[in-house]
DNA sequence: GAATTAGGTTTATAATGTAAACTACTTTAC
DNA sequence: GTAAAGTAGTTTACATTATAAACCTAATTC
């Protein structure tokens, strides 16, 4: 009757940063943390997490010399978002 | 940017008992344990956080000698389900 | 050169979800 | 009639998850 949803992607962070990722594809951790309001040490677990899924890629690099995080969804995120929002549709469908 | 989602309805298992009180109205324990596959426990538990909220009435009478749980939907229930539906429109729309 | 800010990560704790174990009663089998 | 199995749940203990506080490294400001 209900399909399970992906925890990974059923959880308030991860999906905000799926759902922004989406539509840029490509974004700074800053940029992430503004938009979500997030922490900084929640947003860097959840991003962790979603890496490690292959949901997202995360490159590490400098912006002068600071430390820039650069996160970009993958074809398996995008799939995996997809699916989660069919999924999502038989539950909310009245 | 993203509203909150209500934590009580964002469950997979509360949020598949909100739908399908959403829908009939009025339901009996073994219905909806069928119906989400959840097990007797965990079920238990969730429809108790539910009418804590005031999201759910719950009516314990006996169906000739059995033990009867029921449930029916509040009119919080229902506002509270559109609700995290409107906010969730924010995060699974592209 | 001390304090503040930027850009994060690690870790400790709180909250949540879930299944196993249990209660209470009923029905069926012997 | 009583032992075994089934029904309808509840309670409790454990595992997972989420989150914020504390921390780290380096840069900037005063």
């Amino acid at each position: 009757m209900f399909k399970d949803l992906d925890p990974l992607l059923h959880s308030q962070l991860r999906l905000a940063i799926i759902s922004l990722l989406i539509s840029v594809e490509s974004a700074e951790f800053t940029f992430i943390k503004e938009k979500t309001g997030a922490t900084a040490g929640n947003l860097s677990v959840q991003i962790d997490k979603l890496s490690t899924a292959g949901y997202i890629n995360v490159n590490k690099s400098f912006k002068g010399k600071m430390p820039l995080t650069t996160c970009i969804i993958t074809k398996k995120g995008i799939k995996a978002f997809e699916d989660y929002v069919k999924s999502l549709q038989q539950y909310i469908k009245k």
